[in-house]
DNA sequence: CACGCTTGTATAAGTCGGTGATATAAGTTC
DNA sequence: GAACTTATATCACCGACTTATACAAGCGTG
């Protein structure tokens, strides 16, 4: 070990590594026909309760009319519902339907056996260096959406 | 530690905190005019030299008349070339510019800065766990691109 | 060597998911 | 209550895919 770690050749090869894995991870899920915004915005209702369709669509990085049209088909495809605010006559609310619960269940299980199927051609010492870094990961993924 | 460690919940934990993760990541990179699709095929041209167009739509995910229009599009920005192959009349080669080397480098350099803002503010001890399972991690994400 | 089959690209038409500009309606402020 | 702000919707457009199909070059076989 280094008495001061190189940070900058650190995160370099931290971010040349997670790219590989990234590009890995994009083809191992399946569309289904969800786009990755409704996905993740799904994922977003199911995980955080109800939303006003203005506080939906900065984090998920789209516009506006974007959230709009993606709820419009969400709510089409009876996956999400529109509701009102009694208090504010302007404001929509976005609710996650069984349905939706259900979508989102099955897409991350499908992810998880895909993944776990490649997981399982890893050495023990890959899963387990994986397993370390693991809430390593999860916080960075939070800090990421936090400051985005 | 169990005598036989539980796969099943490891794959799980795995599955999970790499959609955090993925999520993140996905928020990190600036779109900065190109697709998904689109910045991972000028990746793959200057990873690995010159391709024939139909070797290329298969690991893209993408289907043969959507990598011809892609390649099109890079073609008419400048940062691909389309060739042909002398020993075969029908093939397209698709080789990357100097100036789609630039894109590709520029991207992955914004890409890895704005992660070293984040991965700065992780707990040493996290950053330290991600680095020592990079290699696995960059194992199965070749492992994935291998058996898509 | 001519015929049909296969392989590699391209084109056409349609769809989906996004954008910016703008409209509309409800709330807020003074 | 007029002007401003906020929340959502609509419009026209574009990019990036899809399937179906065309076309041209190579290949195999009688």
């Amino acid at each position: 070990m280094h008495p001061t770690t190189d940070l900058r050749t650190d995160d370099a090869l931290i971010a040349s590594g997670f790219e590989r894995l990234y590009e890995g991870l994009r083809r191992l899920t399946p569309r289904e026909g969800l786009s990755l915004t409704a996905a993740s915005t799904l994922r977003r209702l199911a995980r955080s309760g109800p939303q006003r369709l203005c506080d939906l669509y900065a984090p998920e990085g789209i516009t506006q009319p974007a959230m709009t049209q993606l709820v419009t088909r969400l709510e089409r495809e009876g996956l999400a519902q529109r509701g009102s605010d009694p208090a504010d006559g302007r404001v929509v609310t976005v609710t996650i339907t069984e349905a939706g619960r259900a979508v989102v269940e099955r897409r991350r299980r499908g992810n998880a056996d895909a993944l776990a199927e490649r997981l399982d051609r890893l050495p023990a010492e890959d899963r387990a260096a994986i397993l370390a870094a693991l809430p390593a990961m999860e916080r960075l993924g939070d800090l990421i959406a936090e400051t985005s």
